[in-house]
This record gives C-alpha cells, sequence and structure tokens, in this order.
DNA sequence: CTTTTTCATTGACTTGAGTTAAGAAATAAC
DNA sequence: GTTATTTCTTAACTCAAGTCAATGAAAAAG
C-alpha cells in the first residue's frame, strides 16, 4: 500500500530505503465508506489527503444544485483551498467509492519534514504542478463545447466514464444529465 | 513607479530601505505600445511580468477565434505557464493599453534573491496565491450562469469594463459579443 | 428473489446563446 | 472637423442545452 505514495513521490524525488521507513512510520491511514464527507461547507480543512485507494469528488451545493468542480483517484493528492487559506471550506469532499486514504496535516508534515528535510524542497514543485494543471483546467473549459469537453474526458480519461455515475460526469462537464444523454446519443452516429 | 512593486511586495513582506535600493537597481523596466505581443504561442517564454502601469490579456487561439482567459492591470505579477514548464507557450500575452511593465527572467531573480536572501521565502506564498485565485476562477466559471458571471464582474471589478472593449469581455465570459449586449439590455431592466 | 430506489434515456417544449447581416455609435486616423 | 475604422447594438433565425415528465434499466435494500 506504501508503494502508491513512493510511486507519487519517484516523480519528484528519489527516497533511500530509510526515508521510506520513516515516512511509513508517520503516515497516518484510514478508511471511509462509500458517501463519507471529508470536508464541508464551512467547516476548516485541518487535513489534507493522499488517495491510497477509491475515488473522491469535490462539489459545491448552489441554490440546492451539485456544482462537481473535480474528481480523485489512487495516487493524487488533494490540498483543499481550505486547508492553505485557513478560511471556511466553500465547497465539499466526498468519498464515492470505499477509499484508503493518507491523511496529512500541518503538525505530522512540519515532523516528517524534520526528520527527512529533502522533502521540503518538494512543496514549490507540487504547488507548481498543481497551479499548472488548474491553469489547463480551467483553459479547456473556456476553449471547449460540453461536446469537446466529453471527448476530451473520452480520451485522456476514459477510467473515470466508467467509474463515475453519469449525472456527475454531466455537472462536472457544466451541463445536466439529459444533455449528456443526447451528447452520448449524437457522438454514436 | 517603483512604488507599485514595494506596494504589491508589502502584502508579503516589510522591506527596509536598503532592500528597496537594491531591487530598484536590479529591476528591468521596459515601455511597450498597445498592441505588443509579449508572449506567443508556440514561444518559450524567458521572461515573467509585473505591470507597472496599463493592461495586458491573454488569449488562445482557438480555430482562428481568440479566447480571452485573463486580464491583467497595474500591480499583477503575470508568470506564464511557459516560463514554469519551460514547454512551448499555448496561449498570447498582448497589451492591451501603452504599456510599462518590469521584466522578469531566471537569472536576475537569482541575482536579486543573492542579495536579498529573505525574498526567497515568498515565492511559495505567491505561488500559494495564485493557485487559489486560479481555482476561484475556475469555480465561479462552473458555477455561475454567463449573465451571474458578467454581474460577478460588474460588482468585483467594475473598472475592467470601463477599460476593456466589450467584445473582449464576452469572450472572457466564454460569450459571443451579441450575447453580452442582450444580457446587458436584460440586466437594465 | 423481489422490491425499492437510484440512475439513464427519451420526447415535447422553452429558453438562451450562436450566426448572419445591417446599421448606429464611438474611436482613431487623417 | 471629416473620414475611416473599430466597436456595439438590434433583429431574424438556428441550434444546443434546460426543463418537465414519463419510462426503462440498473443497483441497492430488504
Amino acid at each position: 500500500m506504501d508503494e502508491v505514495i513512493f510511486d507519487f513521490l519517484s516523480k519528484y524525488i528519489d527516497l533511500t530505503e530509510e526515508e521510506k521507513s520513516i515516512l511509513s512510520e508517520h503516515k497516518l491511514i484510514r478508511s471511509f465508506k462509500k458517501g463519507t464527507l471529508l470536508l464541508k461547507e464551512g467547516e476548516l480543512a485541518k487535513e489534507c489527503f493522499f488517495i491510497l485507494k477509491g475515488c473522491i469528488y469535490s462539489y459545491y451545493l448552489v441554490e440546492g444544485e451539485v456544482k462537481v468542480t473535480e474528481f480523485f483517484v489512487e495516487k493524487q493528492p488533494i490540498t483543499p483551498v481550505s486547508y492553505t487559506t485557513k478560511k471556511e471550506s466553500e465547497y465539499y469532499l466526498e468519498c464515492l467509492e470505499d477509499c484508503i486514504i493518507s491523511i496529512g496535516s500541518q503538525e505530522r508534515s512540519a515532523e516528517i519534514m524534520k526528520k527527512v528535510p529533502r522533502l521540503a524542497a518538494l512543496g514549490p514543485t507540487v504547488l507548481e504542478d498543481e497551479l499548472a494543471s488548474q491553469r489547463m483546467k480551467y483553459d479547456n473549459f473556456i476553449k471547449l463545447t460540453p461536446e469537446k469537453r466529453y471527448q476530451n474526458l473520452q480520451n485522456q480519461s476514459p477510467d473515470l466514464l466508467n467509474r463515475i455515475p453519469q449525472y456527475l460526469i454531466a455537472s462536472y462537464l457544466g451541463i445536466k444529465p439529459e444533455s449528456l444523454s443526447r451528447i452520448r446519443k449524437r457522438i454514436l452516429k
């Protein structure tokens, strides 16, 4: 299970066996049932997450309507805006499947940094990556029609389409489930 | 003119007069005429910018169509994605007005960091701020209709509406100029 | 296995944005 | 100040997404 974490970190840094075992000691891993809310609107996020198994999605509730902004799966870190800004969260984080998650906190991070100082340098890099992908996400949304967005999703992460109910995919694409149904029908021809 | 820079930096750090004068010495300031392209699609961004005066916008060209993603005005830093990723830019940066801009580069940043080491700590913070605002931008786009987006813009940055031609505002909102015209008419009632 | 609930599809209709084209208004150029 | 160019508005029409409602399919609960 730890391999999932090390695999993620290997993109940024080569860890020694010693360092890996320090990380293994310090990590906090928990399981959550499908439907569990990891973060609610109005709450302060005191934790950040790394998905070992399962799937999580973030959404706003706008006038009673769910507006999905992102899906997260294995090997992805989730740093809630509220975790960095220390302000109340405006969105929800919910488990879409039964999940196994590694949980981070400011204290635990500080502790680990002390023992593996090399990890500190990695912070800004991960930030940069997240900023870049966030921009891409926005830019794609601006540039493409719902239909193109769906086709993009099909090509870039076909796994998500098999794993996630269509009404949530629709919301993520910025349309209603009925419209997604029609788009799918249109594409088949 | 330097005051614009110090004013921006004061959000993150209190500089001594000495430090300020070091910055003043090292900065590179240039003027550009309206219409100048600071970055083109396919180019590698070797510079980042800080606007002292004027207005810049970023846009994609999708099948001959301009898709505006952002407007930048005084006191705003612009770090092109291409500057951090070192890959060819996918979008353009263009001066919407005559501009006075402070220009940054990796080399010059490194030099300044050497003389004012305290500035280094500021990097991740600025990154975090940018990530947060980028996320907000995306989330607003997802959550709101074009009409609401326009009203938001009216409330949050009325200055932009007076400064920027409406057909670019329309593009920024994700609609055509004709639709924005109609929205404005609808709102007036 | 059966029932219940949730999710996906379809159809008829409404609504708002896109398109095309024309003309008015505002800016820039001379 | 006049002309030329760019920008904004309006109108008629098309089209895709929203809405409402019904039905069918799939998944969860019993």
